[in-house]
DNA sequence: CCGTAACCCTGCGTGC
DNA sequence: TGCACGCAGGGTTACG
């Protein structure tokens, strides 16, 4: 599941091989994955248009083409793109293929359906819900401690389903979510408005460090990830406490708890998080 | 503002 | 071995 580090690593993978290649023929296998404009318009208004450079926000990938036109796509949970020769073997849930004048292949393959499309001109960027509304990047340097203290000071919704909010932060999902958390040495039901000086501090660290490490190790690779190049990540050899359930707490040594929270699963140290009292 | 739930979808784990 | 079931998961939207 593509989260911020992921789609960076995406981002980065692609734009060795893509830029500057021009698309001369795109199919589409499963239409409702693109949301605007219709998939035949899709297909036409992308062939001919060359890759000029690739950027990201949030766990949005931008692909800017020529002519003023940008692609936009969010993977959500199973999305990737395959970057490779024509004809290799076409993978299960092959949804969308962009051949290249460079003799490769974009294929875009997701298992579950989530991931969307978005083919806009640059100034109706703006249009698109969801990446319109995005906050901050977590690695914005006018991402301060103050930043954070000001935006949590009122806040009464739990830490851990604000961190997933990406009207506050944009980037941040299920995994880092839990990680910044842990590090922090903060409960994840913390009511955001009730986080001192100090917490809020430690979570401002937090968020810029696991950030920049999972950015570091090329991601997760937990379930599918890969990045274009069919490359995984290696940050899931350093996570503290996502996906380890009764395992030691490498902190502290107490076993590592998994609780519902908003819906989500959240994974954390009772010891070295503490609940508020 | 906040919490909850539904929605989208497939694969996988569990129970029988 | 196989079937039926239910859950996981990101983000948006709807509702109270």
């Amino acid at each position: 599941m593509p989260e911020l580090p992921e789609v960076e690593t995406i981002k980065r993978s692609l734009e060795e091989s893509v830029t500057n290649t021009t698309v001369q023929k795109v199919d589409v296998y499963l239409p409702k994955i693109i949301k605007e404009p219709s998939a035949t318009e899709f297909v036409e208004l992308l062939r001919g248009k060359t890759i000029t450079s690739i950027s990201r926000r949030g766990k949005y990938l931008l692909i800017q083409l020529s002519g003023d036109l940008v692609m936009v796509v969010h993977f959500r949970m199973t999305g990737k793109f395959i970057y490779c020769r024509p004809g290799e073997k076409i993978p299960k849930h092959t949804h969308l293929t962009i051949a290249l004048d460079n003799e490769r292949e974009l294929r875009y393959v997701d298992t579950r359906k989530f991931g969307r499309f978005h083919l806009v001109e640059g100034d109706h960027l703006g249009q698109i819900s969801g990446l319109n509304s995005l906050g901050i990047e977590p690695l914005d340097e006018r991402l301060t401690r103050d930043y954070l203290k000001k935006h949590l000071k009122f806040r009464r919704a739990k830490i851990k389903p604000l961190l997933l909010n990406q009207r506050l932060i944009a980037g941040i999902g299920n995994i880092y979510a839990d990680e910044i958390l842990h590090a922090a040495r903060i409960h994840p039901e913390r009511l955001a408005c009730t986080l001192n000086a100090r917490e809020t501090a430690n979570l401002y660290l937090s968020i810029k460090r696991i950030i920049r490490e999972g950015i570091k190790y090329n991601g997760t690779s937990i379930r599918d990830y890969v990045d274009s190049n069919g490359r995984l990540g290696k940050f899931q050899n350093y996570l503290s406490v996502y996906n380890r359930e009764g395992k030691q707490c490498a902190k502290c040594g107490s076993t590592i708890t998994r609780k519902k929270i908003a819906g989500r699963s959240t994974y954390f140290c009772p010891s070295c998080q503490k609940a508020a009292n």
